[in-house]
DNA sequence: ACTGGCGGGACACCCCGTTCCT
DNA sequence: AGGAACGGGGTGTCCCGCCAGT
């Protein structure tokens, strides 16, 4: 049944829909076809809208990079509130959703993609990279207000968190650990670290 | 072209073959016909020795099990030895290879592979969780010997240089990292927790 | 680009562009985008003014058939003027031009178009069918002023007279010869059959 | 149901099922898929014998072009005997049939497949041209025989016979018109040319 | 036991005819 | 009138599993 009305913001609807399938069915179920079969839209508008299949995973992780840039940036604008501890619980929280982690699955199952994001991120696993960047971003700043010790390596402890962060709910199957358990390991983590704000 | 001659442990050249191609190419270039392409030998070989593509997969990542149970092995026998730090650091380096990380890679990414090694791995990633738990082992038996404080959680402590390391590891495109580098980062892991042994 | 201007004679001008792209492309390249791109229109002014695709393929048929009616109602008018050879071969000559040879193969390679001009042309080859009915009409009328034997049949003579110019001319490819060949070979054809006219 | 089995001159067998859709279907039924699905043979098997599908039609024609030239080697073979026109009614008819008419069809539609048999038909109709070549040549040999008279002109007659042979047959659907009538029309052509053989 | 062709399914990409909202 | 979308189809390609020969 043709219709001639033009789609409204069709790249959101196909990114959307490919995270559906991906947190779904897994990967290798993402073909061309379930996306515009999830977003149910003909075969066509993918191509009308991305120049090749390639280019639009590379634009949907390239989304995912944007939706991750607004949690860093929450996270560094949570600079000296709360706790060093809660505050990096709730990014890794937000940041590695059953979505990202896909995402970042997506990235290291397909090298064509990998490669292109040689680009955007020239080293570690995307996502990820950005994610620590971020976190050392962070831990840098609380490091200048005094909230954590000057002797703590932002570098490190960034690394540290993230990848046990990532093994941590990656190792869960769709489901993300609750919040307590996270913030536990993660209060392990920056223990003799984080000094108890003064109030 | 010769006929007839039984192969040489067909298994084994398979299985090499097989990672061959997932460091060289990546996890998407893994297909039945690559593999005996790679090893040499006709496409009929490896369903006369495996029943399916995915029980040879799933056979696969249970040999690289294997590999890892001996290095796992190997670390528990270094309880006492050097320096936690260095057994530690040996035994990242040696489990987490290119080939092992592209095989956990392969797992991530074919869901079927996943759910077959639930009976082996219930829960985590396969391969570094036995990991983790190996290292984990490690850390409770320095405990014992009071090499590492009590107050340390050797199952955090074990997430946590997991995750670290494979974070380190996967970044990096098929080259390992030098081991002073990853001896630094365990270093600062095991920071306070690790006590000068006293001779 | 102006809107609801109403187009000037929109039938003449898809026909044209249709003629166009059939002699410059070929009939396999003959596709309703092909025709509203060619003539500067859009998809849709095409089923505004024919239900279908295949209904606009037959009316720029039938336009073709209305201007061979044309040339052989000219033919017609011919009888008794100059000589028959050279009143046939201007008719074939103006008949056969690379438009109408280009419909004859559309006609061919499209069994549903083919079917639909059963009511108008019966039997034989459209075009070409009509062509040597006026043909034939035209000798018949040449045979009554005593221009042609008798003894000549006009109906095989027609027959053989656009048969082999459909050969000669569909050979080239798009360039119609030169009417001193053609000439020659209908020459040949009716050698035996024209009387010289007598002064 | 797969079988091990190598196929039994898969080519021919491809190229009979072409024919049948192209004297069952049309041209515009000829697609890859269905030849295959025709000669009850996967997919696969026509990418393993031709390049292309075009590849395929090519040879295809060629193939066709093949038998054409034994006809034409009979025909050559026959002077002399029974009568001239008898034999040149044979060989039309041999030749013209509803196979033969469709590759011819299909020759014209196809543009590609058309500039590709310049190298083997520069000049005229492929198939067609070819045909009018060994009845020219045939027609020559018969006059050296005297069995037709030396003012005819062998080119002119043999184009004359192929066009309105291909006139008469294409006009019919798929249905061979029967011999005695081509055989009038033809002796129609060569009244006053062939001599009665002198017994 | 190994070899190499085949069956069948899926996928990416592309094109076509058509509808219909803006 | 313009242009986006739709559904269907076609091609080339790959992949896995299978099995008759060798």
């Amino acid at each position: 049944v043709p219709t001639g009305v033009a789609l409204d913001n069709p790249r959101a609807r196909l990114f959307e829909a490919a995270d559906q399938i991906l947190v779904r069915d897994g990967v290798s179920a993402l073909t061309s076809r379930a996306v515009t079969a999830e977003s149910g839209v003909a075969k066509g508008v993918l191509h009308r809208h991305f120049t090749d299949f390639d280019t639009f995973l590379l634009n949907l992780v390239l989304d995912h990079l944007d939706q991750l840039a607004q949690i860093s940036q929450r996270l560094q604008v949570s600079t000296g509130t709360a706790t060093v501890t809660a505050n990096v619980t709730t990014a890794l929280i937000e940041a590695l959703t059953p979505d990202n982690l896909a995402i970042v699955t997506l990235v290291l199952s397909r090298d064509t993609l990998r490669n292109q994001l040689r680009e955007t991120t020239p080293a570690g696993i995307p996502l990820l990279a950005e994610l620590t960047a971020a976190v050392c971003d962070y831990l840098r700043a609380e490091a200048k207000l005094g909230r954590i010790t000057s002797t703590a390596d932002p570098t490190a402890l960034a690394l540290n968190a993230v990848g046990t962060a990532h093994l941590l709910f990656a190792g869960e199957l769709g489901a993300t650990p609750d919040r307590s358990g996270v913030e536990e390991v993660m209060a392990s983590l920056l223990v003799g670290v984080e000094r108890p704000t003064i109030s």
